[in-house]
DNA sequence: TATGAATGAGCGTTCATTCAT
DNA sequence: TATGAATGAACGCTCATTCAT
């Protein structure tokens, strides 16, 4: 028998989630800690656990409720024109996921997961990503000979890729956007 | 002036790299452990600092001496004629990438660094990637609309993802190579 | 007034130990856990504080029973002529108190309690063991210098003993039951 | 090749173990905790964990040191003349034993090990009894039917049961040293 | 260079017990 | 009575890294 979740439990979780936003306001994500979100959420340390299977499970939670924001704008954005508009539409999302070292390493690590019960809120916003972006390019001004759903896994590929490169010495004589619409130029627009 | 590098010295990294090949070998990399790798060296924790800036730089070496050695042999494969030649050539690398999750992990950590300085192996073999796929798809029947070098770098991009999506419960439809295959025929030989 | 219990009262009780008991069968004492008692008689954890003070509560009744069932044999069987009939008899209690190290530890610890209205069932089978056994060595082929009361305190006093070597490793030499026969040898009949 | 153990260890172990002592003096076994030894001591959790299996160890040292503190007093003492020499010379080591219930408890309850390796210091002490006061009584004005050894043994058993009756609401009427007078007169003079 | 004891911050656990509904 | 989320206080652990010798 699946009883309602309690008011209570709703509460409580809540508790955990905006205490730990505020933190994250105040010190980043790296610097969480399990301690001080208990602490400012007024509850014992057993709950926190109680609500979330570890650390890990509140930061894919936040990061991943932060990521469906971003989408959630770029959802609502007219499609794309063109190459600029994509990436200029996309900026803010790939903002967030490289805004620290820390936090673009998590979102790779929960981007999948090996089991379907482990899925959690990050590996969802990667699905999202290829519908969002999917619908986009379905009906615009790109090449013609594959399916959206293709160009949008290609589009996801090219931006983990130029992120990633943002983090690498090796690479620093372009920027990410440059970079990524170079890449898109010739993904999305063969000649 | 410069002194030569005492033979000792070798003697000792020699001993630490071996036992922590053995140690691969018999647990995988994730549970090798610095403790018994200076056990099996016969040396004490502390040589192992003086040898190793940490101990993810021992990993860098020895995840990055297999790299290149997967590299070395795809040097010496002819240029592929076609997207599944690229895939067939590629397999025992990818293969290698993902033997254990926490590897790729690691080198999706490490194919970048912030510091010029703090650049590793694993790095570095993301470059030689670069330069051994660009060199191959020159004079390769491939799309001429862009050089080689991007065409490259879109390679490894979706050579990523396709790892990654290995490792993730929603996308057990597809098997990696097939994948890849897919986009890099869509990549590679837009119609 | 007091209300007579109701019936739903004992239902639940029952339904408790019923499933404590199962349990215990299953996975022996010491793996007990009130989680999972509760959840086999399909209540609320709040519904077993209500009927037991604490787990040992519980613990107390179940071990007690158990004991009180091995007097109750104890009980019917005639007095011991000698020694090797005594402990003899007393093989199956002993047996049962020592069946996990964590039972011999539970009935120790709840032999005594420090006020009486603590006084458990285990406390109670001290007593009553105590009763039996000098009922039995009153008329016996026994020594006549002392009364059976302290006779029996004696044979509770090293019976506890004996059962205590019986899980140390410096007293393998000597089984527990031929160690006890050596000792009531001395106590009950001295030269 | 075993080294010797360097004075450093040694200093720290001592630093623990005074600390953990200065803590029971103040509050007793009971409140010690864990926290606080290494807080005192100045030394990392960490370090203690190296030091000592966990808490209990530690418990088992301090507790043990006691004992035989007080053994070594017993050694001293002459050999008890009577029944009321020898309750009175182990009287200090049985307040001891009975400071704190929960003493007792970890007395009890590591008076005994199941494996020879994780004898500790406790059940060493329950040895040394043996031989202490087999020594006692083998030249002393008590019966010559049984050796001294098996004597010495009864006389544990009695004590023991004497302080845990210490601890029994049930067995208020009597106190324990008058008790266990009463039982070794039995023992170790039956008429 | 080599040694290895010590560090240390934080995570996760434990699970009987409580209490507001 | 029944419910079950929340409590809570330590404990134990992890294990790469440091540092005095």
């Amino acid at each position: 028998m699946v009883r309602a979740i309690q008011k209570r439990t709703l509460q409580t979780r809540a508790k955990l989630v905006d205490a730990a936003k505020t933190l994250v306001e105040q010190g980043g994500y790296d610097a969480l800690r399990v301690e001080e979100v208990v602490l400012r959420a007024g509850v014992a340390k057993g709950t926190f656990f109680a609500h979330f299977r570890d650390k890990d499970a509140l930061m894919d939670l936040l990061i991943g409720a932060n990521i469906n924001g971003f989408l959630d704008e770029i959802e609502q954005a007219p499609p794309p024109k063109g190459i600029g508009d994509l990436t200029r539409t996309l900026k803010p999302l790939h903002d967030f996921m490289t805004c620290e070292r820390y936090v673009f390493d998590v979102i790779l690590r929960y981007s999948g997961a090996a089991a379907r019960d482990q899925i959690g809120d990050i590996a969802m916003t990667f699905e999202r990503y290829l519908t969002v972006v999917s619908g986009w390019l379905r009906d615009g001004p790109f090449r013609a000979d594959i399916d959206s759903d293709l160009m949008a896994e290609g589009v996801q590929a090219f931006a983990v890729q130029a992120m990633a490169l943002q983090f690498c010495a090796l690479h620093t004589d372009e920027e990410r956007d440059s970079r990524l619409a170079r890449y898109l130029q010739a993904w999305l627009l063969p000649a």
